[in-house]
DNA sequence: TTGACAGGCAACCTTTTGGTTGCCTATTGT
DNA sequence: ACAATAGGCAACCAAAAGGTTGCCTGTCAA
């Protein structure tokens, strides 16, 4: 899942999603003109197994949705711990940057 | 930053030093026995390019400790994003998938 | 009904990543 | 002083990521 957002292609189509829900295909190509389709399909497909995107077949169209619940779930469950510990960790590394070499 | 954080190993080190701040770059390496020194070496760079861990030279040791502020920035700028839309997302997505085929 | 459009699948190639081995430098304890 | 410890650097290698081209299938519209 962290994989899946490594990308900055991927997280351009994650956030063509998040602002209109639901595109194809083609109009996911547009996003990222330097790539070819087959390109583009194999972010989608990673996108896909990390659960971040679902798609569903309608015609000969394949519309692509965003799945908010995992990513949502990252950030409560793994950002908080370091959101949690923030204070000492800081306090932390300023003891040892200031400390007498 | 994002892939500095794709990799299963490099997250074993946050989390170390986040339950124990100040770590040597051997105590690091009993936390990924199946690697040389050098790979945890090169893992460690990477954290460090990504600004996630910040290291001192202190005699020959070479101490390890976490930086909390780009980890919380990318949990605030980026993630809070999907957050806000979240509710919106997930209306489009049920919506498609019970939609009449 | 047939041509154009949307997409899938597989083979292939190149670059990056993740890891190793070998050797070198610096610090420390005895 | 010197052996052991902690770490750095570079070359090298295998595996995986990121692309591409070529071709095939299904759907819609004229």
């Amino acid at each position: 899942m962290f994989k899946a957002l490594a990308d900055e292609g991927r997280r351009r189509l994650l956030d063509a999603l998040r602002e209109r829900n639901g595109q194809t295909l083609q109009e996911l190509c547009e996003l990222l003109p330097d790539l070819t389709r087959q390109g583009v399909t194999k972010h989608v497909r990673i996108l896909e197994d990390a659960n971040l995107v679902v798609t569903v077949r309608r015609g000969r169209h394949k519309l692509h949705y965003l799945n908010p619940v995992p990513i949502n779930d990252i950030a409560e469950r793994w950002l908080s711990n370091y959101e949690r510990d923030k204070l000492r960790a800081l306090s932390a590394l300023k003891a040892a940057l200031e400390e007498d070499p």
